[in-house]
DNA sequence: TATTGTTATACTCTATAACTATA
DNA sequence: TATAGTTATAGAGTATAACAATA
């Protein structure tokens, strides 16, 4: 039962970041739609791909972006609906599925990825100088590699509820 | 068409944060599901109705928080339905809905903001030091008026399509 | 006419649980 | 038995457009 005092700065620094990351997410999702008919999740999902130069496995694929397998299925469904991406079954492993970006799909994502940078640019970092570019990323880099050590979602403590 | 070279930096730093902030936003959605059974966005007009010594419209409400009048109407009365808001008519304003948080309502937001501040120190905080916290806050502030000054939506240009 | 808010509706996305198939 | 993935399905949320009422 940890209950200190509350830090207003923390407090502060919180909801700024969850404001302005959700008028970012905002626009930008906008954006994407209208040049590539993609949500921010199948862009990340093409861009695992296209970044490695092998499939992907499902579970590979899934890692930091979606949080349920068969969230996972859907969006793959989708993009191989729009043949942006191929499923084929992995030689190795019987059970797995490879995933791999087609020539339409990086197509698309090189076509996209422009206008993405120069509205993420033109958002989040034309306030910011040098400096503070690195100062987030190093600080997100920590944040993140912080929740990812996280307890994974059962040692999770607390569930209070009828202290009516 | 501007099209510079994408400073890698800026990339990495942008991908770090929209990852970060993705997990973030998934643990805390949870919890707040398990302590309140509310959704962050229920959480937040919560918040500014319990820090609002006055009653808000529903215009005033919106703000930052839902992108499209429909969102909050839908939202607004689940908040109802469960007995945290109420809405009335504004005697100045016939047109305009005043909504103003009940008894229960503060009581939910007081139970569930303890946890809810516990776990982004946690998650948020831990890994990060008094000058990374300021920094941060200030960074943020500074991304979030920039967006907020950005044109609303129409003016925005570039649509390509079809460039096949 | 412009603004405030609601409704109807369609759509997207997520997640749980049951299931199949392979290791 | 455990793991990889899919399917069925239900539920939450969002947004557009049409609408009513007031300014």
């Amino acid at each position: 039962m940890t209950h200190e005092p509350l830090d207003p700065r923390q407090l502060g620094a919180y909801f700024v970041l969850r404001e302005a990351v959700s008028l970012l997410e905002h626009q930008i999702e906008q954006q994407l739609h209208a040049d590539g008919d993609i949500s921010y999740v199948q862009f990340q999902l093409l861009a695992r791909l296209h970044h490695a130069s092998e499939p992907l496995t499902m579970t590979q694929l899934a890692d930091g972006v979606v949080y349920s397998r068969s969230g996972l299925t859907y969006q793959a469904g989708l993009l191989e609906k729009a043949g942006l991406v191929a499923r084929s079954r992995a030689p190795e492993d019987e059970r797995a599925t490879l995933v791999s970006i087609t020539a339409e799909g990086r197509a698309l994502f090189e076509r996209v990825l422009p206008g993405h940078v120069e509205l993420s640019r033109r958002l989040l970092f034309d306030p910011l100088t040098d400096d503070d570019v690195r100062h987030l990323g190093d600080i997100m880099t920590r944040v993140r590699d912080n929740l990812r050590a996280q307890p994974p979602r059962s040692a999770a403590p607390r569930k209070r509820r009828d202290t009516t």
